[in-house]
RNA sequence: GCCGAAGUGGCGGAACUGGUAGACGCGCUGGGUUCAGGGUCCAGUGGGGGUUACCUCGUGGGGGUUCGAGUCCCCCCUUCGGCACCA
């Protein structure tokens, strides 16, 4: 008897199916080839949202095809435990972080299952286990013993909000990433770690991420910010030493009027000393320093400056130089000072405008006179070198060269490199998260903790609503410990790590999470690195991507890992919009999950969020799209069901070749499909239109007669069907899994290959060409593929509707291009 | 300001190497089934013109290359993303 399609009841059945059977659990095996598929773990904020289950969805996709495939494909997931949001809930909530965590985690998990998705879940991790970052704590160390993770006072970003220390890539746009409030700058002790060190080889290997999005390697390779050029010493005029600077410009280095230094060098105050403004001079400094990140490098902002008193001088021409202070030279870049050339660099020309300093032109551009005195902005292009010595008439680009060269020669300066990219501070003030293990003792100073003393457990019992900052430094039975070194009574470290520590080498820890000997297992970790596929948003394309690809530079010099780059291709899936916003609670325009779920099942949701647009893109949230996608699978459904019949036939059990089952159009069909399928989803990730191609054989099969009596059109049929739910299972694993077995097939689908295709049966005797006239599409002829060029074109230039249109015209030109069609121009 | 991506029917999107623009889906229109609604099935669906055959215009705008351009080149407009005093 006919039953409907269900997907509750099915839905269900088979995830207890496939959880019962283990089919999703993997083992390294060095005899077949791996595959590690990752899909960014989540945040455990409370439930999943739209953005999870098409993230999920991509890449149950690619899992479910590579494990069809033959692959060993390792497809794991996990939770970023640890984090700001469970203490602020904790608070709120009155309960505690680890247990808000621990429930959502629950709940988020048994909704990813309700969606059937193929994770191994005997690997699950989460970060805020100290099994696991007992390892973090233990590479952190190894990290200090090498010099990689240091303690500064630095100006930090600081969130008023969160009550907490931000990096860089947390802080831009002057707003805190994850509360959005205003970030101002605090001097503070701070725990960094040395990406710097790692700059030219992150930048370096970008080139080789083949697999990775332009957008993405552009995006890092602009943070990184690599620029090449020179440094150089300008001697202090009436005392010992010199200020360094530097520059891309030497080029203009004849041109310099004036030098000027950060507020925060470290020269500034020796340099005022004797000046007569002195007191003037320092009260500006403070009020520049004491000044929030936002307002002194927003846009627009004024220049401002005072002169030091002092003088240097020029390497070259040993003229007298002005030392100023300006605001708008940054301390952290290249050496926080600057050689101020104002004809050719639009910030010292605004400056030298404001303060009256000399403006002299030492590049002219190709056919041109620049007067000093006439300019309205700075000329930062190229050109000759003029007024520039022995200099003067050279090409500016080649007299970069020959600068340094020079400046090499007196020892005055060099060639040199600086970068954007700053050391990563990975210090925050907060309770939830993982301790940084280190010791402050009062005579041995910061002293790690040893390596059989790990991990340091984040206590449990602490009063969260004490203090608006961390509850660490409150817990005396945390915060008061002995020295490792000399016994004596210390104090631990309170800060926590960053939480994109624990996400900066999650992925390798899936290889073997159960692994207590070390950080990892060496010939399983080895075995399965690096991630073949990860798939995530593009929001993380600088801060997460950038952090994990240091860690596993790290971890490789630490001879951890073998592999230089964690992810060898990247997908970058779009974000889900609805009324052209992004989902989100504030906009009121979030669909639940749950709810989806409930009313057309995983599969039906799954179907939609990969349909509805291809996943680099954003995708339009449309519920009735939606109801689309569930009525294809009601048709599917039916359509199965409509030809059981002929999969419980007797008698003919011998099998037909695809040729031999009539109807070749439809065995042509099939094939066709099962090959745009194939590479729609290897070679293009485009499950947009791998549906739409199982659509259409669906279409063409649901035009059929419902009673099939003859033996070879059946077997085309049954050909066409069985290849159909092997196809469709990647994207609604459930309804294909359910029909296959009411068919009477053995075995679950992800165990069976995945369909081939016939060539030979693609390959067409005849084809349909267009024929073009002067461009113009004019009619269609079908020929036979092994045609002759000159029986082509006679045959279309015969065709009466061909005849209209080029009568009383020249023939010119007749362009047969084979399979596609003929192009005729006519004069 | 600099760098990058994208603009295709009423909508989401196809068109992969320059070769029939609009696959597939949604929506809409007409019809069958039904007491009715829903569901389902059939037909149609870019604009304009014509009784059909068909003609013509059409991929943000303007130019160009080509037998042929959504696709390549130049200029411009709009939207989105990244960076933003980086010397």
């Amino acid at each position: 008897m006919e039953v409907s399609y269900d997907p509750r009841i099915i839905e269900a059945k088979w995830q207890k199916e496939w959880e019962q059977a283990e089919l999703f659990k993997v083992r390294e095996d060095p005899n077949r080839q791996k595959y590690y598929l990752l899909e960014m773990f989540p945040y455990p904020s409370g439930k999943i949202h739209m953005g999870h289950v098409r993230n999920y969805a991509i890449g149950d996709v690619v899992a479910r095809f590579k494990r069809m495939r033959g692959l060993n494909v390792l497809h794991p997931m996990g939770w970023d435990a640890f984090g700001l949001p469970a203490e602020a809930a904790a608070i709120q909530n009155n309960t505690h972080p680890a247990e808000w965590t621990c429930r959502n985690i629950e709940y988020m998990r048994s909704q990813l299952k309700k969606m059937g998705l193929s994770y191994d879940w005997s690997r699950e991790i989460y970060t805020s286990d100290p099994n696991y970052y007992k390892w973090e704590q233990w590479l952190f160390i190894k990290l200090f013993e090498r010099g990689l993770a240091y303690k500064k006072e630095a100006y930090v970003n600081w969130c008023k909000t969160c009550r907490t220390v931000l990096a860089n890539e947390q802080a831009e746009g002057g707003t805190c990433w994850r509360c959005e409030g205003e970030v101002t700058q605090k001097l503070l002790p701070q725990w960094f770690l040395k990406i710097t060190d790692y700059a030219e080889e992150l930048l370096d290997c970008l080139e080789d991420l083949k697999g990775w999005p332009e957008k993405v390697i552009l995006m890092q390779r602009n943070w990184i910010g690599k620029s090449r050029g020179a440094e150089i010493l300008f001697p202090l005029d009436g005392s010992e030493g010199a200020i360094q600077v530097f520059t891309t410009r030497q080029d203009t280095l004849y041109g310099v009027t004036f030098v000027s230094l950060a507020p925060e060098h470290p020269s500034v105050e020796e340099l005022v000393a004797n000046s007569p403004e002195r007191s003037k001079a320092m009260s500006f400094v403070q009020r520049i320093i004491n000044q929030d990140r936002v307002t002194r490098t927003g846009e627009g902002q004024k220049k401002e400056g005072i002169f030091t008193g002092a003088y240097c001088r020029h390497p070259l021409t040993e003229e007298l130089i002005p030392i100023y202070v300006a605001n708008f030279v940054l301390p952290e870049y290249g050496t926080g000072a600057v050689m101020a050339v104002p004809a050719h660099d639009q910030r010292d020309f605004e400056f030298a405008k404001e303060y009256g300093l000399p403006i002299k032109v030492v590049i002219t551009p190709e056919g041109e006179e620049l007067q000093p005195d006439q300019l309205t902005q700075a000329y930062e292009g190229d050109g000759t070198m003029v007024n520039s010595g022995p200099f003067s008439g050279m090409p500016n680009r080649e007299g970069m060269d020959k600068i340094v060269l020079k400046l090499e020669s007196l020892s005055l300066g060099k060639g040199a490199v600086s970068y954007r990219l700053r050391d990563w501070g990975i210090s925050r003030q907060r309770y939830w998260g993982a301790p940084i293990p280190i010791i402050y003792c009062p005579s041995c100073g910061p002293v790690p903790v040893p390596y059989q003393d790990l991990p340091v457990v984040l206590p449990a019992q602490v009063d969260l609503g004490a203090n608006a900052g961390s509850a660490l430094p409150e817990c005396p039975d945390f915060v008061n410990t002995s020295c490792p070194a000399c016994q004596q009574p210390a104090r631990r470290e309170t800060d926590t790590m960053d939480t994109f520590v624990e996400s900066s080498w999650y992925f390798a820890r899936y290889a073997c999470p159960d692994y207590s000997a070390g950080m990892f297992d060496a010939p399983r970790v080895d075995y399965w690195l690096p991630v073949d596929q990860y798939i995530g948003g593009v929001e993380h394309a600088v801060m997460h991507l950038l952090y994990a690809r240091f860690f596993t530079k790290v971890m490789r010099d630490l001879g951890l890992l073998k592999t230089a780059e964690p992810f060898t291709n990247l997908l970058t899936q779009g974000l889900v919009v609805k009324d052209g916003a992004k989902m989100s609670k504030s906009k009121g325009n979030v669909v639940d999950p749950d709810e989806l779920i409930e009313r057309y099942g995983a599969d039906t949701s799954r179907l939609f969020s990969l349909f509805a647009a291809p996943p680099e893109r954003d995708l339009e949230w449309s519920n009735r799209g939606v109801e689309g996608s569930y009525r294809f699978l009601n048709r599917v459904w039916r359509l199965v069901e409509r030809y059981r019949y002929l999969f419980e036939r007797e008698g003919d059990q011998e099998a037909l070749s695809p040729a031999e089952a009539e109807d070749l159009k439809l065995a042509r069909l099939t094939h066709a499909t099962i090959k745009k399928v194939t590479e729609d989803i290897e070679k293009r990730f485009h499950f947009n239109t791998a549906i739409s191609a199982i659509m259409e054989l669906t279409n063409y099969l649901g035009q059929l007669p419902e009673e099939i009596e003859d033996r070879r059109p059946a077997e085309a049929v049954k050909d066409a069907i069985t290849s159909m739910l092997l196809l469709l299972h990647p994207f609604a694993p459930h309804i294909s899994e359910e029909l296959w077995h009411r068919l009477g097939k053995e075995g679950f689908l992800l165990n069976q290959a995945w369909p081939g295709y016939d060539p030979q049966l693609l390959e067409v005797e005849e084809t349909t060409l267009v024929i073009q006239v002067n461009g113009k599409v004019r009619g269609h002829i079908t020929v036979s593929t092994d045609a002759k060029r000159a029986e082509v074109e006679a045959a279309a230039l015969a065709q009466e509707r061909v005849q209209v249109y080029t009568r009383g015209k020249k023939i010119e030109r007749v362009i047969v291009v084979p399979g596609k069609l003929v192009s005729i121009v006519a004069r």
